[in-house]
DNA sequence: CTTGACCCTGTAGCATACTACAGGGTGTAT
DNA sequence: ATACACCCTGTAGTATGCTACAGGGTCAAG
């Protein structure tokens, strides 16, 4: 156990609180580690990646639960394959539509900075389009 | 005024609750509409477009505050063009970030699925590695 | 021994983002 | 007039994700 981390030196690592490792932990999110005599936590290294890999997952709109389900897809020997490739597809699906999303926004604030080079006039409000969808609405012509 | 909607209306269009759309309101998200003379709100058609392009954003990880700014990041005539390029490039750049590293998740989650398609064993946590960044942790060599 | 930083559990509170409800008014169809 | 769906304001509560604190123990250096 040469790698062993107080809870105090996995906050300062991963960039959280104490207490946000503490509640990880409670959510189940962090294994529960050995302690010592103390009662003190001696927490693997391996840790600190985990609640940095956490901390980026909701900086992308990630909720915990779904961070959480991420954290999930390890293949262990016994999860059967067909089950793993659904649930990995699944993540995938969602990855790739945050994705999309993001690229519309991106070029709409790419033909915004346009505009401004060109003093061009904008009369409509691109920023809205860029997540349009296929959903119906405002778009009535009456 | 042709298009003008009840706040039900709005809500339905836009997939949120009535109270969404208020809540929204009081927070700056959305222009406060005119009023019939029983105080009923009449929205412009455009509000359905907004709350959906608010609904998508936090999706995909912004908060409330930081799609304000991006809502506010329209062309005014008012507004320096020096200024706008600048906000504009800075969201530009949060916005690239998060493409980057839901880049490299979908990568993990790739690699993962051609893994369980080979067979192949895995020892390693991929996906614990897909977020990781320059920040040194968890690499001590002790 | 003292001091100060760190640790523990458990409880309460804060921030964000809604969500529900009370009490009452409005609009439309029957 | 009634019934029902919808609207209003204002207040309170819920869910999520922390964050702080109380009361007390541990550790290491001076």
């Amino acid at each position: 156990m040469g790698g062993a981390l107080t809870i105090g030196e996995v906050a300062r690592r991963a960039g959280v609180a104490v207490e946000t490792v503490r509640y990880y932990e409670r959510l189940g999110l962090i294994p529960p580690p050995p302690r010592k005599a103390s009662g003190y936590r001696l927490y693997p290294e391996d840790t600190v990646r985990r609640i940095r890999f956490i901390r980026h997952a909701k900086e992308l709109g990630f909720s915990l639960r779904e961070v959480a389900e991420l954290l999930a897809l390890r293949l262990e020997p016994t999860t059967p394959c067909a089950q793993v490739k659904r649930r990995v597809q699944e993540k995938l699906q969602d990855i790739q539509r945050r994705m999309q999303a993001l690229q519309r926004i991106e070029k709409t604030l790419e033909e915004l900075l346009g505009a401004c080079r060109e003093g061009a006039p904008i009369t409509q409000c691109p920023i809205l389009e860029a997540l349009e969808d296929t959903e119906r609405g405002g778009k009535r012509h009456g």
